[in-house]
DNA sequence: TCGCTTTATGTAACCGGTTACATAAAGCAT
DNA sequence: ATGCTTTATGTAACCGGTTACATAAAGCGA
């Protein structure tokens, strides 16, 4: 190869860089930097020559030569238990449509869950470059948390509201909802309750739902035996699943409360196909509000979450977090109990 | 050996760079950076001493210094319709894990079948620096291939499966497929057909699966009049809506066929609300194979694509491709048609 | 032993923006 | 007009890896 000379404003590459478009506007790169990123410090006319000339040159920043120099990537990552389910899919569509307008690319990643995989993951992120991490929940382990702060990455926990935790939130309070649409279950007058409750060893969204469950049903002197209360993963094929082990423990059965709208469906599937009438002979309610639940003939009762809402307040928290303005340290993303067909009051 | 670098190696930043791990090894960072990417131009004793090094101080290598100057971000670009349908989200979290195997981190962009929003991310994530970009199906503006081919950016198209195509693609016969399902409709005896189509202006997949209904439906000699013929976006919503007008235009209907899964779990609970009972009164058919649709009662009979196996050999191919080897022009991805409990011959 | 090739390592110039600092020009009170 | 402050622009040194080229050492045939 010929000789490089630096000063002459080609790059290897052979697309346009700050050095040509300075050339051509006849100033230096410093103004032109300047009248692209602080148009304020640069006077209009010559603002408006550079942006003209940049244009006329179809000049585009390099983002990686960009990233080193001012120590920004203009990248989020969001580390996600699953996008197949669409409680999360909702929230990252409206996080990364946010993001975009503020400038930011959104990278994503999946653990399905998996506590070790979330780790590993995480540490990809963090070593592919990227300005703040979005986080579902608030259990796992410190050295997550500690990797962070080593590498001074501000990260925000989502899905759940912790006002009193040391970390950021921007989510809903699991525990309240689920008690509140336990208390419609027991003032519909339901004594003989079951539970399908969610994976809450790894997962704390789960746990606070079912603690709310509890709360509720302990406040109103309802005893939940052991054997009205099965754990499965979320999935409609669980659900199912879910519902045949309780009414085979307990048949008497007159609702069933479930973690998720997931498992929800999968519950009234189950009850369809052994001939039981919902809500007629059994009600079943979920949570979370998923568009397809809405459907279901009839209709799952349910605790709406506004997960795009979640995504929007996500998105500016860590936009405002980044440009070095403050946000608020918790954010409440309120739920809305929403009836359905799915529930009514017991057989007398 | 033992030489001072110029300079005292501290990176401003106050993180480890390679030139501190050279001076602590006492070799150059051009040694460093061989031994840790290039081992094998380095003696085997050499590599040691210098992986143990970096590993002691905690070497974590800047990712926007690698990508300026090796040109590599060692980021793929995904632009996907939506997430929110399953078909979509399990192949994206496929890919991704697939790709993270090989160094290589996702970056997300969702446009929702909106041509415009899908041409200015695109735009957004070439700008942001990707090595690669997966889109899905083939129909768009020539200005976003003109961009790609401009800046040099190999893309993949998905979902779709064209040999023929300029372009490379990992999909399936969305035609064939359809063309496949519509046959054993045929020849369970059905002939009072109707049709809830996926919005095939913006979505060449969606066209692809009509005209694959209409070849096999001409093919058999059966005709179909405009009015057994809806369009409905995909949602549950709609399809419970496009059955509706599907029976209020022609009551006499046996079977129809759906777009995709969601349309048809739409029309399969709009037929349950109407009092009708499927198979018997109404045969209805989809396509994906979604879980969800898998469990409903009767289950779907549906085309089943097999999503995850499509985001892992999408990210094979692009790795191969990245890495300088040649990868198949085309990869075809197998489906595999699933009958349920929701089709049957017809009521004689 | 010489000369040539191969291999291992070092030096320093990149990659392409950003920005601290220097400098020039303009504004303004005295 | 003088001196001081404010504003606009230029110069060049960064950011932290990678890698072309130079150099030194080792291998090897004759």
């Amino acid at each position: 190869m010929g000789k490089q000379i630096s000063g002459n404003g080609r790059r290897s590459t052979g697309s346009v860089g700050v050095r040509d478009v300075a050339r051509v506007a006849g100033v230096s790169t410093a103004t032109v930097s300047r009248a692209l990123n602080q148009p304020h410090q640069v006077s209009e006319e010559l603002r408006k020559h550079v942006a003209s000339v940049a244009a006329e040159l179809n000049y585009i920043p390099d983002p990686a030569a960009r990233a080193l120099s001012s120590q920004k990537t203009f990248r989020i990552g969001a580390l996600i238990p699953t996008v197949a389910n669409s409680i999360y899919s909702r929230f990252v569509e409206a996080l990364q449509r946010r993001l975009r307008q503020s400038g930011y690319s959104l990278v994503l990643a999946n653990y399905d869950f998996d506590a070790c995989l979330e780790m590993e993951e995480a540490r990809a992120l963090v070593e592919s470059g990227i300005d703040a991490l979005v986080l579902a929940g608030e259990q796992r382990s410190s050295e997550l948390y500690d990797l962070l702060n080593r590498r001074r990455i501000p990260y925000l926990l989502t899905s759940i509201h912790l006002p009193e935790s040391i970390h950021r939130c921007v989510g809903y309070d699991n525990r309240a909802g689920a008690e509140a649409i336990t208390r419609y279950i027991l003032e519909l007058g339901h004594r003989e309750i079951g539970v399908i409750e969610g994976p809450s060893d790894v997962n704390d969204r789960a746990r606070l739902r079912t603690r709310g469950i509890m709360d509720a049903l302990e406040e109103s002197g309802a005893a939940l035996p052991e054997e009205r209360i099965v754990r499965r993963s979320f999935s409609v094929h669980n659900g199912r699943d879910g519902l045949a082990a309780l009414l085979d423990a307990a048949p008497a059965l007159t609702a069933v409360i479930c973690g998720n709208d997931v498992l929800a469906i999968g519950a009234l599937l189950e009850a369809q196909a052994r001939g039981l009438s919902v809500p007629k002979d059994l009600s079943i309610c979920g949570f979370d509000g998923l568009d397809i639940a809405q459907e279901m003939v009839p209709q799952i009762t349910t605790m709406h979450v506004p997960t795009a809402q979640m995504g929007l307040k996500t998105a500016e928290s860590l936009v405002s977090l980044l440009s070095g303005e403050d946000a608020p340290h918790s954010v409440l993303i309120e739920t809305r109990l929403v009836p359905g067909g799915s529930t009514a009051p017991p057989k007398t």
